[in-house]
DNA sequence: AGTTAAGCGAGACGGTACGTCCGGTCTTGAA
DNA sequence: TTCAAGACCGGACGTACCGTCTCGCTTAACT
C-alpha cells in the first residue's frame, strides 16, 4: 500500500513542486488544479496522488523545496538592542507579505491549514517550527539581558509581537505598512498600561 | 442587469442561508456545493446566483441573518476594571471559538476572506464593524478612565489584544484555551519590559 | 432520476451519434473513447452519459439515425424466381460487409452485441427486427408458391441463408465473396442429399 | 528483439494462462487486466508483455492448454447414419456454448478474433483447423458413402450445418437449445425445396 | 380584471477537474 | 538474462459541480 520511497523518482519531485510553485504564480490559487501541476511538470497524475496527500502537502513542500539545502537553523539578529532588532526583522516580515513573489503561496498555505489540522502539525513542525525557536532564542536572549521582564511568558510575547502583523495580513484587516510594524513592536514592548 | 429587489422571495432568501449554513455543519466547508445548497433549500441554482456572488458571500450573510433583529450596536462588559472585562469577554470568545456549532462557519468564512479582498471590505463593514467599534469603545473608555496610557494607539492594541488568539485559532498554532487568553490580557496590559 | 426526454435538445443528440460515427472511420473502435466523441461533438460528457447507457447503445442509435426518416419497413425483391432474388440479395450483403465505411460500425456493434445480452435485445428488435421480418416474408412467400417445402422451418431456414455469411465474416473464417454468397444459397436450397 | 524462449520459465508461462482462465471466469472479460492477470499468476507485467502480443494471444494460449497433451487429432463419430452423428455432435457444442464454464472464454476469443485479423488467423490455424478437419473427414466419409451428394460444396455445408448455430450464439439471436440444433441438422441436409 | 413581465423551481447543457484504473515502458535487485 | 516488483508517463474512465441556459408556472404591478 505504502510506496516504496527508494524508487522514487527525484527529478519528478522535484518537477512536480517547481511546477506547482510556478503555476500558483501564474493562475492564482484557484485555479492550480492537480491536473494542471502534473501537465506542467511533465508527469503523470497517478504520481502526484501516490506521494502527496492534498495540495496542501505539495504546497508545504514546495515551500519546503525553496529552503533544502540552506541546512542550517536560521537565526534572528542580536545587536543587544531588542526594539531595533524586532524592528528590523518585522519590518522585513512586512516586505515579504507585501511581496507578489510570496504572498500567493503563503496565502494558499494558510488557506490549506485553517482547513486541515494535519497539515497545520506538518507546517508547525517542518516549516514553522526553526523560525519560530530563533524567536524564541531572540526573546530568551533579551530576558537574560534585563530587557524582557523575567515572568514574562515568551509563547504568549511572540504570540503579541507577530499575531497581529500575520492577523492583519490574512484577514485583510488593514494595511500592511512599515510604519504598522513599528507600532506594534513599540506597543508590544513598553505595554498598554500607563507607567 | 440588477434584479428587482422588490420581487425578491424572501422565504427563499432565508431558506437559502439556513440550508447553506446547515450543510456546513452536516458536510463540511469542502464538500459545502451550490448545488447542495440549492437542493437542501428547495431552490433553483439560478435563484442563488441571482442574488449572491460567491460563496462566500452567502455564509456573511448566513452570519448577519444569526443576529438579523438583534438590531443594537453591541458593546463590551465595562465594570471600570479593564482587565476583568478583557478576561471575561476573551474567555467568551475562547468558548465561541472552540464551539463545534460555529467553529466551521468561521473557519469557512475566514478561509474565504483571505482569497477575496471585496469579501473582506464587506466582512469588515457589515459583521466585524460593530464588533471593532464595540472593542474600541471598550478601550477609549478605559483610556479616559487613565487605565490605558494616553498615547497609546488603540488599533495597535485592540490587534494585540484579539490577534494573538485569532491566529492560534486560524494558524492552529497551539492550544485555544482560558488560560491562553488570561495570559494575553495581562501580558498585553502590562507590556513587556520590566518595570 | 430518469432524465426528463421532453427537454432534452436535439441538436446534441445528433451530433453525438454523427461524431460516434465519423470517429469510428477515423480512429477504429479500439480508439473510440467517450471523450472523443464528447470532444467532436461539442458536447459535455455528462450529456452522453445522461442518455446512453453505453458505447453500444450509442452505435445502435448511430445506425438508427442512418435508417430515420426511411420510415417504410423494408422488402426483399420477389420476382417469383427464389433462388435469383436471394443470390442478389446475398451479394449485396457481402458487398456491404466488405464496403469500408460500413464494415467498421457494423462490426463494433457485433462486438458489443456478443457481450451485452440487453444490447442485442434492443438490436433485434429495433435494427434487425424489420429486417428479419423482410427475409421472412420473402421466405413465406416462396412457401405459398411452392418453392420450399411446406414443412420447412422458416427460421431455421433464414439462418441457414444468412448464417454462413455472417459467421464467416464475423469470425474470418474465409474470404466474402460473391461466389461463396452463390454457393451458399445453392447448396442451402437444394439441400445436402443427393435426389 | 525476440526474447530467448529457451530461457523462458514454463511454470510462469502456465501461471499466467491459469490465471487469465480463472478471472475471466471470476470477473467476466470486460474487467480481464493484464495487470489482474499478473497479479493473479504472481507475475510481473513484464513477464507478459514479453510473451504475449494482446489479451487475445493470452486467452489462445490458454485454450490450447487446455487441449494440451491431448496430442491427438480430434474426431467426430461415424456410425454410418450421418444425420445421427451430427445431431449428437451439434448437440454436444450446445451443451458446450451454454457451459457457463466455457462460455466466457469462447465469447471472449470471439470477440478478440472479430477485431484482429491477426488472431483469427492463428485461431483458423491453431485451435479451430484440427476441429475443422475432422468436420471435413466426416463430410467426406459421408460423401463416399453416397449419403452426401457428390457435387457438394464440403465447406459450405459445413458452414450450412455449424454457422447457424454459432451465429445463433455470438449474436445471441435466439435461444441454443437442443432442438434447434436437430432442426438444423435436417433441414441442412434435406434442404429447402420440396422432393 | 387582464395583461405582462419578473422571479422562481427544475434541471439539461457545455465544460473542467476530480481521483481511479490500466496500458505499456522502464528500472532495480534477487536468483 | 530472466524474473517479480512496482514506479513511471500517459490517457480514458465515470462522477461531481460549475455557471449558463431554457422551460413552464406563479405572482406581483401596471395597465
Amino acid at each position: 500500500m505504502t510506496p516504496n520511497t527508494a524508487r522514487r523518482k527525484e527529478t519528478s519531485r522535484r518537477a512536480i513542486l517547481t511546477a506547482a510553485f510556478d503555476l500558483l504564480l501564474e493562475v492564482g490559487y484557484a485555479k492550480l488544479t492537480i491536473e494542471g501541476i502534473a501537465a506542467r511538470a511533465g508527469v503523470g497524475k497517478q504520481t502526484i496522488y501516490r506521494w502527496w496527500a492534498s495540495k496542501g502537502t505539495i504546497l508545504l513542500d514546495a515551500f519546503l523545496l525553496l529552503s533544502e539545502g540552506a541546512g542550517e537553523e536560521p537565526a534572528l539578529p542580536d545587536t543587544g538592542d531588542l526594539e531595533a532588532d524586532l524592528t528590523l526583522v518585522l519590518r522585513a516580515t512586512v516586505a515579504e507579505l507585501n511581496d507578489p513573489r510570496y504572498e500567493p503561496p503563503m496565502r494558499a498555505l494558510a488557506v490549506e491549514i485553517t482547513q486541515d489540522p494535519e497539515l497545520a502539525r506538518a507546517y508547525a513542525e517542518r516549516l514553522d517550527g526553526p523560525l519560530k525557536r530563533a524567536k524564541r532564542r531572540r526573546l530568551s536572549s533579551a530576558q537574560s539581558a534585563g530587557q524582557i521582564a523575567a515572568d514574562v511568558d515568551l509563547d504568549v510575547a511572540m504570540d503579541m509581537i507577530w499575531g497581529p502583523l500575520l492577523n492583519r495580513w490574512l484577514q485583510r484587516s488593514g494595511p500592511l505598512t512599515e510604519d504598522y510594524a513599528d507600532r506594534v513592536v513599540a506597543t508590544a514592548l513598553r505595554g498598554l498600561r500607563p507607567r
